[in-house]
DNA sequence: TTGTATGCGTTATCAC
DNA sequence: GTGATAACGCATACAA
């Protein structure tokens, strides 16, 4: 294996000192034009690469990120991603993505090994309520910054980035409201998770508002897998009063919800107006499109990159807590549009 | 910030030395059980826990792989990955992905700057066939094991694992034929990469094979993109001889195609029958779900991580190939089950 | 502007 | 079995 140069070998050549070339390279304040120009063709010549490795030993700086999510395998969260890659890419850092799949010792898990990975800051989206808050003081005593996005916690001193989930679901519930619809059913999901809990709120303010009849049998908690969505709706087509809409707080689920009720018989959207959250690419390619909650993700991972690059280079000494809200934005489909 | 206790910190509270306790950390065999015991206890009651970038500066390992797909919310990719990672992470090693977006400048781009966070080795999958074997002679030069999966390329002493391609597109072309169609296209994709052009070539032999007239004008290149699927679909509907029905080397130009046919007005598969590649979640919940070829994208990441981990712990010494091929398997649904 | 010296936290090679 | 010391490659406080 042919060794790799470091900057002594290229010290030697040019019969200057270690430390000399790191400034060079380092386009250091204190150091003369000449050798710098020097310094960096040799470099170049040489093939010199700059061991990361040491320089985040010696810096304490890996240019590491971690990005925690419940799964990649959603268009949402994968975009999510692109996001903060885009972001991070230039400035030099890597991303580190971990999966939880929603098993809770997943979440502390790669919490830790990612801190052991010396990783300069962590994204994350909860995946569980549950998960002490105990494994994010220790990530702020080490001050390795948090920033939430999409799930979050209500930690102080913790910045997150997350869309106006109340006023997504008020919309989608008034746009059903709007077509006629007097029954509205609700899936929903953990409410222990903000974003849960806010569109199950914007939801039943959207009835209210609209003096329609709030009924709690009406909202079940379910997950966001289309099983789940098929076995819910069955659920709630046996009522007594079956609903007339449903607004899923997943777009899973509203898939699933879809299949039963087709399956039963029942005509979309005449009988039954479905609209699901997220806006999965899915939700655009069914023959029988879903109405869906864009939640703007690309953008969304942007400005969680973007945060936390403020956060790392405002040097830890001012301790802020930003929350920045994007605006969703409702996509009208086949699934809830009926023929005025 | 509360320094973080080194080993030096847990040799001074013992009174022994730094060489001792990183022994007895590493379970090293010289060493009296005693002191392995107390040092590993003292190092639980002060939170030790090793700074991973200095043992990878003093080692020359960072324990990172690379990971390098053309994109990762395509189930496959995520599956493939997710596989990776069960192998690897009890191994210790933590996986940065990279996704290259099918664009050129990326694929090399993403290359240099995983070399450049001293990863321990690449598992790729080429999106593109134009990169230049250059950059893979470099990671060779510089030990790197590299690992193709799904897309390869072929390159002498680099191991790869995938799925026998020529058996999938073969299967699923006879399955047609015992369908009874007589004119079958095909969706293919840029040939100069492997996996399509076997697909290509089970496809064309089995046509040969059961006696049916090959008509390269039904082989159509396309992207893998629901709206090429679509575009390339109507092309073949308004051929003098209209096709009977396709095999598609993607399952989301299966899906744009299947829309382009209902859109005409055509019934699927009583008109047209169609069969996707890859098995992707979408196709069994469609309401006309859609029959593909699945690739146990699991455990070619797990075969993949394997042969990885092997190639890191064989000591460079051994220069091996290893191929290997896993079976694919047609589900076959809705799409292109004629009723008896 | 450049050189000297030191430390980041580990591990490996000597000795004892 | 344990200690002393050097080395991994880089960056910086200090001296010149």
């Amino acid at each position: 294996m042919k060794k790799k140069t470091t900057i002594y070998d290229i010290a030697k050549k040019l019969n200057l000192t270690a430390a000399t070339v790191s400034r060079a390279l380092n386009n250091n304040e204190k150091i003369s034009e000449n050798t710098r120009k020097l310094v960096q063709e040799t470099a170049l010549e040489m093939n010199y690469e700059q061991n990361t490795l040491a320089r985040a030993l010696k810096s304490g700086k890996s240019y590491n990120v971690g990005v925690i999510v419940p799964r990649m395998d959603s268009n949402f969260f994968a975009s999510v991603i692109r996001g903060i890659e885009e972001e991070l890419y230039p400035k030099g850092y890597h991303v580190i993505i971990c999966q939880t799949h929603d098993q809770e010792n997943l979440e502390t898990g790669n919490i830790n090994s990612l801190l052991n990975a010396q990783v300069d800051g962590i994204l994350m989206s909860i995946s569980n309520s549950k998960t002490k808050n105990q494994i994010f003081n220790s990530l702020s005593r080490k001050r390795v910054p948090l920033i939430f996005f999409d799930r979050k916690k209500d930690i102080s001193g913790v910045s997150s980035v997350t869309i106006d989930d109340f006023n997504g679901a008020y919309e989608a519930t008034k746009h059903l409201i709007e077509q006629g619809c007097k029954r509205i059913a609700h899936l929903s999901n953990d409410r222990s998770l903000e974003i849960f809990k806010n569109r199950y709120l914007g939801y039943k303010q959207a009835i209210l508002d609209h003096g329609l009849e709030l009924d709690e049998s009406l909202v079940i908690e379910t997950h966001s897998k289309v099983e789940e969505g098929r076995k819910t709706a069955k659920a709630l087509l046996s009522m007594e009063r079956p609903p007339d809409a449903i607004f899923s707080s997943s777009d899973f689920t509203a898939l699933g919800a879809i299949q039963e009720i087709k399956a039963q018989g029942l005509k979309i959207p005449e009988d039954i107006c479905v609209v699901g959250f997220s806006n999965e690419p899915f939700t655009r390619f069914m023959e029988l499109s879903i109405t869906s909650v864009d939640q703007s993700p690309i953008e969304m991972g942007r400005m969680t990159a973007q945060v936390f690059l403020e956060e790392v280079n405002n040097g830890k000494n001012v301790k802020m807590e930003k929350q920045i809200v994007l605006t969703p934005e409702l996509i009208v489909r086949k699934s809830s549009l009926k023929k005025q």
